[in-house]
DNA sequence: CGGTGGATTGAAGCAGCTCAACTTTTGTGG
DNA sequence: CCACAAAAGTTGAGCTGCTTCAATCCACCG
C-alpha cells in the first residue's frame, strides 16, 4: 500500500495529506491532483472558528485534515442542536446549494485543505469518480445521521453519553479503524449536552457515574480512558 | 410545461408515471427510459408490507409513485425508531451498499415502480445525470434528517407533535408545494410516537391539547384540519 | 349487535431539568 | 513559580413534563 505516495508527479502538499486516501481526493489521478494542488490553500484555525455560517452563502469547500467539526442548528428561540460531528478525512461543506442551513464550527484546533466553489465544480466536470465519492459521503453521513436519530429519540441519558463516548472512541484516531482506549473529549460539557439533547448538568452525572461503575477514567474532565469497554457498550444500549 | 410528456417515444408506463418529473426518473432520455422501463414493475402493496429488511441484502430499488413509507431502525431490545418518512416521488434503497441498517415498512397502501439492483448500476453507468441525481436525493434527505435531529433532541412533546403535522401537511401531496390544510394521518399513534420519541399517550394528549385550542380538527383520529397555520407554527416552535 | 384494535383520558411515579452552591481547571500577571 | 480571577465542571435538592399503568371510549367489521 501506499506505492505511489512518493510520486514526484503528486503535489508535495497531497503527498504528506492525511485526506488523501481517505477523503475524496483519492477519487483524483496525479495530473487532476497537480490542477486542484494549484486551487487549494491549508489553513490552521483555532477553537470556536466559525467555518460555515448557516444560510449564508458559503465561499468554498474544504477538506478536515486533523481536528474535529461541529455541525450546529439553531432556532430561533436560540435553542441548538449539534446534528454531526467531523473528523479527518471528511469533506466539508454543501454541494450543488447555495447555503447550508447547518452552521459548521471548529470543536477543536482544525486543519483544513480549502478549495473554492468553482475549483471544486471543474474537478467533478473532469473527474466523475469525485462526485461519486462525494455522493458515498453523502449516504454515509446519513447513515450517521440516522443512527444518532435513534440515539436522540429513544436513549436514556445514560446511554446517550455512553453512546457518545464510543463515537468519539471510534473517530477521533482517523487511522486505526476500530476504538481508541485512550482519546481526549474535545467538546466542552456544553456542547456535549447540544449533541445529545440533555443538560450540561445531566451529562456531568452521567459520566460521573461511568466513572464510579469502573467502566471508564477522566482526567481533567477532558482525557478518558475506556476501562471496559463491553460494558461501555452495554452501557449504550448494545 | 410537460411538453414531452406524450412523446410516443416514452414508454407508456413512464408517460403517466407521478414520479417522472420529481423523481430520479427525470434524469434520463426518452431512449434511457424505454430501456429502463422494460425492466421495471410496478407493484401496489397494503399498509404493513415489509419492502426493505435492515440488515438483509436487498432484491432492487424503487420510485415511490403513491403513498407514505416509513423508515425504521431497531434497537436490539425492540425499542425502534421513525428515522424518516418517504413519499412520492422518492427514490426508495440504499445505492452502494449490499444492505441497508435501515427497514422501510409500507405505511400506506403504496404504489411502487420497481427495479433491479443491476438494472440501476447499468442506468447509472449510461446516465451519468442519474448518479447526480440520487446524489441530490441523499442530499435532501440528509438535510431533513438533521432538522428532524433537531425536533428530537430539542423539542418539547407539543412541539414535536406540532411539527409532524406541518411535515406531513408538507409531503402528503406530492404536486403542491406548500401546505395542505386537510389531509390524512396515515401513521398509527404508535408510528407517530416512534417517530417523536414520545409515547402514544402523550401524543394523544398533544393532539386533544391542538384540537382544543382550535388549532385543528380531526375527524375520526385519521383526518386533520388545519384552521390556524401560524398558530400550528409558533406551536413547533417556528 | 358484540368484539377487537386503536385512541383518549386520568392518576401516580420518576427521569431529567432547574436552580444553586461548590470544586476543578485554565489562563494571566506579578 | 505562585496568586488570583474567570471559566468550566461537579454535585445536591427540589420541581416538572413526560412516562407508566389503568380505565374508558370509539370506529370498524363480521
Amino acid at each position: 500500500m501506499r506505492l505511489d505516495i512518493h510520486n514526484s508527479t503528486v503535489p508535495a502538499l497531497c503527498q504528506a495529506c492525511e485526506a488523501r486516501h481517505g477523503g475524496i481526493c483519492g477519487a483524483l489521478e496525479p495530473t487532476q491532483l497537480q490542477q486542484l494542488g494549484r486551487q487549494t490553500a491549508r489553513r490552521e484555525v483555532p477553537p470556536g472558528t466559525q467555518l460555515i455560517a448557516a444560510g449564508v452563502p458559503a465561499d468554498g469547500y474544504a477538506n478536515i485534515l486533523s481536528g474535529v467539526v461541529k455541525l450546529i442548528k439553531l432556532m430561533p428561540d436560540g435553542r441548538q442542536q449539534i446534528v454531526g460531528l467531523q473528523f479527518a478525512p471528511d469533506f466539508l461543506g454543501r454541494p450543488f446549494a447555495e447555503s447550508s442551513d447547518v452552521g459548521a464550527e471548529a470543536a477543536s484546533t482544525v486543519r483544513l485543505c480549502t478549495f473554492s466553489r468553482s475549483a471544486l465544480e471543474q474537478m467533478v466536470r473532469q473527474a466523475p469518480a469525485l462526485e461519486h465519492r462525494l455522493h458515498r459521503q453523502a449516504l454515509r453521513e446519513l447513515d450517521d445521521a440516522r443512527d444518532w436519530m435513534m440515539t436522540l429519540g429513544q436513549k436514556s441519558a445514560s446511554e446517550k453519553v455512553a453512546s457518545f463516548l464510543l463515537l468519539l472512541a471510534a473517530h477521533v484516531d482517523p487511522l486505526t479503524g476500530g476504538y481508541s482506549a485512550t482519546f481526549d473529549i474535545v467538546l466542552r460539557r456544553a456542547d456535549i449536552a447540544d449533541f445529545l439533547g440533555l443538560t450540561i448538568e445531566t451529562v456531568s452525572r452521567s459520566l460521573s457515574r461511568l466513572r464510579r461503575d469502573g467502566t471508564i477514567t477522566i482526567e481533567r474532565s477532558r482525557t478518558v480512558t475506556i476501562l471496559d469497554i463491553d460494558a461501555l457498550e452495554a452501557a449504550a444500549g448494545r
